[in-house]
DNA sequence: TTTGACTCTCCTGTAATGGGAGAGTCAATA
DNA sequence: TATTGACTCTCCCATTACAGGAGAGTCAAA
């Protein structure tokens, strides 16, 4: 019989550890002193404590390892619980490899502008939703702003809504923009706006994405080419590829301002090269 | 101004985590009432969020990015904790991938056995350590429990300490082995044990080894040899390589058994292929 | 018998939230 | 204006696999 010292250092396993596995009935001492409370050891069982090491070590939480151990599985169930951890597993080495991707663009950015970007981008889906919009060709942005105008204080109607442009052009161009304008609605299915070019807005589905990368501009319009720069930098070095129409969507325009101070949002669906 | 809901909403974080952040001083909402306690958020805190979001996935930890946004830190200094952070993210990559094949392993074993194997193995390090032994080459296997049993009083006379054999020959052989023979000592430095041969066991030092793959063998030394038939395969099936003489610890001999009930540790350092 | 090494239980802390209770608040409707 | 129903607040507990430490008891050798 081994002290919960001499088992320890034999088996390379904590006190704390043994005794906590002795708590939760994971490995219960061969012999417990009913007076002292002393924990007392055999040998043999420094083989119970490998095949719990070698469980932990595949991902298995000590609870499920204590169900396997007390021979409530087959060895198909066990097998089973394996393939779970192993899918497990690879997807961790993925998440660990996206990060370490993240972390490698980042350190590449502060090395080429040797500072740290004013800019972030963050990777996540966007629901489907439905929106009362236009979609247009206009003549320049300055036609987009007044069109903007003209439809925000509908859009002001429901609080909190934000409007959103898509632009449909498959490059970056300055003139004879596709756009599409409008913002979220609820609810109705057949409210239509007249816009004094006699043309009007009406219900779309706008559809989901799976996956977009984002960043948001903060402050004038003027400068919102920076923003899209640097998402279009992001989307390149990080070896991911635009998939469709990008869209911006207007947190917050300050029409007082003749800067217009903003909050912009960018999208572009994307998809990992 | 946006409540804690619709700010959530936008920027895809959880409500919890927001007040979270918000407790811990990492982000602080623009205005808080002072009356109701209601958190109210600007739209352009969207920002701070996104680099958030974008430090934790490196591997930060919320009061490093709390630091790190309190402007405590120059560019460089931030570009050396990132450093600091991909390594530790590389790290954790290879052992991810340790693990996985560590499961592989096991997952192949199962299909080949059909069941699950009676081995666990362990790696591990082992430390240098002071012993009374003597090196023999011995006409067969018998000669060793000879040894043995004559090895045993004396290890005996200091409590809990195993005999250990280390078997010196490039390959496995049954005849003419050539052991080591003997068990860990502490202080004295020049006692000598005298033999029934007429040899004498003298003090040396065993030396460490950084990485062994140990197993452990329960029962009759009879079938101590699917002890090293199971750990053979494992080291092999594990892409490990073989890097010096094998030892056997033997944690508890039943002398009084003919069988020889024992426990038995098997110990190969090796290192990665 | 002392001493020092060891062990016991119990309590707290970890990281970043999630869940839920109980009470208060907001904004739109009846 | 009163009443909803949705939302928010603070507090407390739970998660994982232990680590650290307090205070008390135990063991084994000198």
């Amino acid at each position: 019989m081994l002290k919960i010292g001499e088992f320890s250092k034999i088996c390379q396993v904590s006190v704390k550890a043994l005794r906590h596995w002795s708590d939760i009935g994971l490995l219960i001492p061969a012999q417990i002193d009913e007076q002292t409370g002393y924990r007392y050891y055999g040998i043999e069982q420094i083989q119970q404590v490998n095949r719990i090491q070698a469980l932990k070590t595949m991902g298995l939480s000590l609870p499920e390892i204590a169900d396997l151990l007390a021979q409530h599985m087959s060895s198909d169930e066990i097998r089973r619980l394996l393939v779970i951890k192993q899918r497990e597993l690879q997807q961790e080495m993925k998440d660990v490899a996206e990060r370490l991707a993240v972390i490698e663009s980042r350190l590449k950015q502060i090395d080429r502008a040797g500072v740290i970007p004013g800019y972030e981008t963050v990777l996540k889906p966007v629901a489907e939703q439905k929106i009362i919009a236009i979609r247009e060709t206009v003549a320049d942005m300055e036609a987009l702003v007044t069109l903007l105008e003209e439809t925000h204080p509908y859009a002001r109607q429901k609080d909190n809504t934000n409007l959103l442009a898509i632009f449909h052009d498959e490059g970056y161009q300055t003139e004879q923009v596709d756009i599409e304008v409008g913002f979220p609605v609820e609810g109705h299915t057949d409210w239509e706006i007249p816009l004094s070019t006699g043309r009007r807005m009406s219900i779309t589905t706008l559809p989901g994405l799976d996956l977009v990368a984002s960043t948001v501009h903060h402050g004038t319009w003027l400068t919102l080419a920076e923003g899209y720069e640097y998402l279009g930098i992001w989307i390149e070095t990080s070896d991911y590829i635009i998939m469709g129409p990008g869209r911006e969507i207007f947190h917050h325009i300050d029409w007082e301002n003749e800067q217009k101070a903003t909050v912009t949002e960018l999208q572009f669906p994307v998809k990992k090269r």
